[in-house]
DNA sequence: CCGGTTAAATGGTTTAACCATTAGAAAGAC
DNA sequence: GTCTTTCTAATGGTTAAACCATTTAACCGG
């Protein structure tokens, strides 16, 4: 029925204000705040106080500080990387599992493609299309990590197209969680590259039909496809240790 | 090729060494830190520079801290809230909409109800089938509030069924930042509880029989029905100010 | 045994000073 | 004039010492 009573404390208080100045458009991003002396005033506060309250802002990823004489706190575009940061916790600390993310990358990779296939506009195709010849012409230099780049690349598209923001960081924040055990456990090679060319492809293909059925059976098989390989190598590697 | 070198910030280096020892276990939930003046010569450092340490860590959600002779920072267990708290944000400040949630929330909780009708157990569904009981007899009553309440419980323990934690927060943090929608803009009625317990007791069929399709299906319709119709009471409100 | 009082430990806040970094102004070299 | 170097001032980062507010537990009186 009730709520617990919050403690009253200075720096929350100065957060609170400054936030809503934020969330609300008062303060847009790539606006400097007043200098942490004037600010103090402003406030009626210590400047240790106050300086408590950027700390809590700056990892709220609501401000960015910056040293030297013209630094100073900046209002910040809101991202996901608070979302990453608190995902990459849940990770280190053992709550959810490299398994875990794979299972839920699969459905929601499978659910964006749905949505990305439906509204794609002819420059979406277009623009995939480039990123692929790109990433074709790399692969066949045997350039692999820039054809990695730019592979990424597509999919951090395949987001944007979904047209929800939502997907877009939820997306981003699995896949930033994923990626470095991709890069530990799984040595590309040159089957893998043609592999994945190819379902590039071809989900091109769908989404030129909007045949969002087809381009999403394809991303979800081939998240499956480099999951189970990439648990393999895991396994052989702790067996063999 | 490089990445930016991080600024030296005393603070900061602090704040890593105790998150360090809590996501690897050496500091385990409920543990509680040592009394500031005793951290601050541990750390051989200024009080007010172990309190920004301390205000990063609480806003991780990795620390809380009490009051008084018996207080301090107390260890917490990792969970969904910071996850949250930053999606909150991303809604109030426009960038993600109740549209682009109530889009996510289908795709979630189709994908989730999957996973548990597949990975129910006989123990799993007894406690459903008492729960949609508890929830019978509150809607004969016309307890609404517990009606809710009871419904809620239920699709929190669709996502412990999934057995997939990243489920678990992902569908946690959109439920409670889409709630305050529902509560202001779906007035129940009869005939939606009515709705609302046909859904369930069809969830819970078809989970019986290992259905998963069904169960998807179901949920999916549901929480679009209820979209549907909170989206038409918002253009109504909107309509006639 | 109960109730109020008190003492002590803890987090919360304030003040004032100094350090480190940075950009721009000023001075100097050519 | 132009380039380089040096200096200056503003900013965030840090330290120190003191005091305030909250909470618990011990103590004491009835």
């Amino acid at each position: 029925m009730f709520k617990k009573a919050k403690q009253s404390r200075v720096f929350q208080d100065v957060v609170e204000q400054i936030q809503d100045a934020i969330v609300s458009g008062q303060l847009e991003p790539g606006t400097k705040l007043p200098a942490e002396r004037e600010l103090k005033d402003m406030f009626n506060t210590s400047r240790g106080t106050l300086r408590e309250a950027l700390r809590v802002l700056e990892q709220k990823g609501l401000i960015e500080i910056k040293l030297g004489v013209t630094g100073g706190a900046i209002v910040k575009q809101i991202d996901a990387e608070p979302i990453m940061e608190s995902l990459a916790l849940l990770v280190r600390s053992g709550e959810i599992s490299l398994e875990h993310l794979s299972e839920f990358r699969i459905k929601i990779e499978g659910s964006l493609m749905e949505l990305a296939a439906v509204r794609a506009t002819d420059e979406d195709i277009n623009y995939l299309q480039d990123l692929y010849n790109e990433a074709l012409s790399l692969a066949e230099k045997g350039d692999i990590v820039n054809f990695l780049k730019t592979d990424e690349k597509m999919h951090a598209y395949f987001g944007t197209m979904s047209r929800n923001p939502v997907f877009q960081f939820v997306q981003q924040s699995i896949h930033d969680n994923i990626h470095q055990y991709y890069e530990d456990y799984f040595p590309m090679n040159e089957e893998s590259v043609q592999e994945n060319l190819d379902d590039l492809d071809n989900i091109i293909k769908a989404m030129k039909t909007k045949d969002s059925g087809t381009a999403a059976a394809i991303i979800v098989d081939h998240v499956k496809r480099f999951n189970d390989k990439m648990h393999e190598t895991i396994k052989q590697k702790n067996s063999k240790p």
